[in-house]
DNA sequence: TGCAGAAATTGGTTGGACCATTGGACCACT
DNA sequence: AGTGGTCCAATGGTCCAACCAATTTCTGCA
């Protein structure tokens, strides 16, 4: 390890501080995701700062999820890390779970559509045979497992946030999508949720084949008002089943 | 076998027990955003726990932007805090050139289009009279200050947001809207950014005061349409400039 | 009464200590 | 070779007792 590229710090504002020059280290080490960081002894020494405040730093980190501390073993690179990033803790609160799970639907109905109308003006032919091949695979696996196919699914709505051309799409959505399964623990008693979804993968990828953005679109909202449909019957049984 | 039925057991979560006490006493004593939270030592005290866990603690809480803490002064609330929140840390990276901008655009075309219609679906009187009163004063505050009313305008969309019922379009767009402005210091050499935009909030208001989701969609899409004409306008001089 | 300075309060930092968990080294036994 | 057991050093988690720096509150003099 290249021990220069700690150098100590120098001003007020120790934790910020401390973040900032972890995220030089993490640069010029090129870190990777999974890759070890220095331990909080060794980083309050070459800092020239308290362990306590290298683990506050380390503490702000693990709450934005870029990091995770294991007892004994280390601490841990979660996310690529950069000098501009912006962090922005959504915050969902309140409400009963049937309201949170819409509202994450709305923001997906919205970024959903826009990003495969995005996807059918500017995807290569490489890149259709890429959503292709996703929507082949989904497809495959919807059969054999009988609609389980959610992992193959979500893989293939990826390839369209990545053709889009804007990474921000696939790192919203991502959020919306692991808010939603938060609460998804309790199915609200729908067993074959997302079911009907299932035709609508192949007309938005015929859309993008086609380069037909406002078909594309349309075809997404056809597929998000699915899940919304399912959620309802949902919330309506469970709300049946909650007065008896 | 089924992987899952081996879940990782829990062992220590000793600050995570600290923030649940801390919710409990937020709740028995109704604190309100604004008010001020016990001191370090006193928590340490009540809780049986050393001050660095309470501080460890109140880090995370301020990671997420629950609390503000003024040293000399105490620890603050700063959004209402409840048992079932749902956190999502979402860090976007962030670039300083034109895509990057267009990037946030896109995002935004989206949301405030949805935004938009959900408004003039849900906006009870009451609401309506609100957004007419934040129009009035951004529209002032544009005539007497010749364009700048970048503040005011911000309050007008975000009544719409909250209206909406969605907080989550407040909380993405708000995000959206401190990753642009980060660069937006020196409009690329366009004086009168914005400008463009300006009839198309009262346009986007008469729709909402009409209930037409439909026309408060388009006429969201036509806002964001002018600012990014304005971009384009910025890119293409600040390439010109540079080839000088 | 008004206000400058002292004193108390509170978050920020430090250094040191000990505990709990982890993971590797080593070893005995099969 | 493989299995299980024991030991041990490394590492994060917690605790304590101070002191520092910013803020607020109180006090006493003009």
């Amino acid at each position: 390890m290249d021990q220069n590229s700690l150098p100590p710090i120098q001003t007020t504002a120790r934790d910020d501080a401390v973040l900032k020059a972890l995220v030089g280290f993490v640069r010029a080490e090129a870190l990777q995701p999974g890759d070890r960081l220095p331990t909080e002894r060794i980083l309050a020494e070459r800092l020239k700062v308290s362990r306590n405040t290298v683990r506050e730093a380390l503490t702000r980190w693990e709450g934005l999820g870029l990091v995770e501390r294991r007892q004994g073993s280390g601490t841990y690179l979660k996310a690529a890390v950069s000098p501009d990033m912006l962090h922005m803790p959504l915050t969902l609160a309140g409400g009963n779970d049937f309201t949170s799970l819409m509202h994450t639907l709305e923001i997906r109905r919205a970024l959903e559509a826009e990003a495969a109308a995005l996807c059918a003006e500017r995807a290569s032919p490489a890149d259709i045979a890429e959503i292709k091949r996703k929507l082949d695979i989904m497809e495959q696996a919807f059969r054999t497992r009988d609609g389980m196919s959610s992992e193959e699914d979500w893989e293939f709505h990826q390839a369209i946030y990545r053709v889009s051309g804007n990474p921000l799409f696939e790192q919203i959505i991502a959020a919306m999508h692991e808010l939603f399964h938060r609460f998804w623990e309790h199915p609200l008693g729908v067993r074959d949720f997302g079911h009907a979804s299932f035709p609508y993968h192949r007309t938005i990828y015929e859309c993008i084949a086609a380069r037909d953005p406002q078909g594309a679109r349309a075809e997404a909202l056809k597929l998000i008002a699915t899940v919304e449909d399912d959620l309802k019957r949902g919330a309506a049984k469970l709300k049946l089943s909650s007065q008896t």
